[in-house]
This record gives structure tokens, C-alpha cells and sequence, in this order.
DNA sequence: TTAATGTATAGAGTATAGTCTATACTTGTA
DNA sequence: TACAAGTATAGACTATACTCTATACATTAA
């Protein structure tokens, strides 16, 4: 598909497409049958690779991050260990994240509370 | 307390604490027995209102949004039904989150496994 | 074939959240 | 009293993540 189907697939501004595909986090390719223009072509694995950059960011993670993150999800990167490690550790701070936003929604609870039972 | 000291109890830089209180986020006072100066002072509040920022900024929520947070908190704004509506809102929103970071935890977890056992 | 629409590339502009620098005044210590 | 260190203000600079504009070429429908 081209970028313009790639674009309302995903919900994401070709604008923005170009801007992942510039920091290397999605790829197209040309069409080698069309000779006339340098159009790119975007198949399954970039609607995922986009699926997976919305989801990475909406948790926090910076393109950089998902960059790494992605690199290992599809072994272009790294020793298997490495890719282990890299998961693992991922898999750490996210649970660390986990904690501190049940820490928060505690926090913001009591005072909800508070406010309801008019103690404020 | 001096910025110099609210910056070293909290581990926010006095630049950052000052671009926090450009945003209103934070206030100090000037000390009405000193004329000499403008320099301003920091209480526990400061103290307390930092403590807070730092915690939702590490899960999350952008300055604006803090400071409504902050304005809701300390019932700097709003009806009491407004500020509870707010905090609910904020924890829906902390829980939309959790899930989001649990299910990538899970597809995170399941590619771990998989490398682990050899079956990329 | 021409006009509208789509694509590629490069580079400028914007928003958020700092971070740093310059200038000027204040305080505290030798 | 001199001087190092602290404070205030304003404004410049940086990084991240877009977002938009300009230019040029390609495609498609009338």
C-alpha cells in the first residue's frame, strides 16, 4: 500500500509516517515493477511496526526507546541474550510503572473520598 | 526555606524550580521582616506541591495538566462537584493506563518466552 | 492533455519541558 | 571591606516529537 492507505489504516499523519520512516522505526520499499517514480510501499509488517510505535507511546515509551524496543522485536539487533536482557528490563520498568500509577490512582482516590464525604 | 535548599530536599534543579513557578505550579514569598531583598521562601507546601509534580510527571501527565491537578488538589478552582468530577476523570484516565502497560507487559512477556525458548 | 490529486525531499516552524547564560543585586565570611 | 557564593529576572538555547511549507515530479480522471 502506499503512504496515503498507510495513513488512514493507522490514524497516523503521513506527515508523521515520513517523520518514523526518517528515524529509521518503519520502512517502505519501492516498487520494483514501477520504474517512473520512487513511490514507497508499505506492507503488513509497517501497519504493525506503526501499531506497535502507538501503543509503546501512549505508555511512555520515547521514540528512541521503541526504536531499541522495536529493533529487538524484530531481531535486528543483538544477541538473542541481548535481546532477552533488553526485554527483560523493559518488562521491569513497566511493572516499576505499573506501581507508581496504582501509587497515584490510590493517592487521587483518598482525596476523592474526602471530597465526597465533605471533609475538605 | 531558600530555593537553593527546596532544590536540594527535592532533587529539582533551582532552574527548574523557577520555570515550574513561571507556570504557576509552585509559589514562594518573599519574607515580609527582609526589605534588603526579594528573595523569596519556600514552605512545606512548595515542598509537598514538588513532591507531587515529580510523582505525576513520572507517570505521565504533562505540566498543564498537573496544574489543574494541583489547582483541584489544594481547591485552588472549582466546585466542589467540579474537583471530584476532575479526580475521577484522572483516576478513570490512570486506569485506562494500567491496562494499556499490563497488555503490553503481556506481549512483551510472551516474545521474552519465546526467544528464551528458542522458537525465533 | 490538462487539472486535480498524490508522492518525495528538504527544510522551516511549533509545542513542551527544560537548561543555560548574562546581568545585577544580596549575603556571608575571611 | 573585599570577594566568593547565593538569588532574581530575562532571554537564549536544546531536545523531543511532531507539523507544515515549498518544490518538484507522478498519477489519474475528465
Amino acid at each position: 500500500m502506499l503512504i496515503n492507505e498507510l495513513s488512514k489504516k493507522t490514524g497516523v499523519s503521513i506527515h508523521t509516517i515520513r517523520y518514523y520512516e526518517n528515524l529509521g522505526l518503519i520502512q517502505g520499499v519501492p516498487d520494483e515493477n514501477v520504474k517512473t517514480n520512487n513511490y514507497k510501499n508499505y506492507g503488513e509488517d509497517a501497519e504493525e511496526r506503526l501499531g506497535i510505535i502507538i501503543e509503546a507511546k501512549e505508555v511512555g515509551f520515547t521514540l528512541a526507546e521503541i526504536r531499541k524496543l522495536l529493533d529487538s522485536w524484530y531481531g535486528n539487533s543483538g544477541t538473542r541474550t541481548e535481546q532477552i536482557e533488553m526485554f527483560k528490563l523493559k518488562i521491569q520498568e513497566i511493572e516499576v510503572k505499573i506501581c507508581q500509577f496504582t501509587q497515584i490512582k490510590n493517592r487521587l482516590e483518598a482525596v476523592c473520598k474526602k471530597l465526597e464525604n465533605g471533609q475538605c
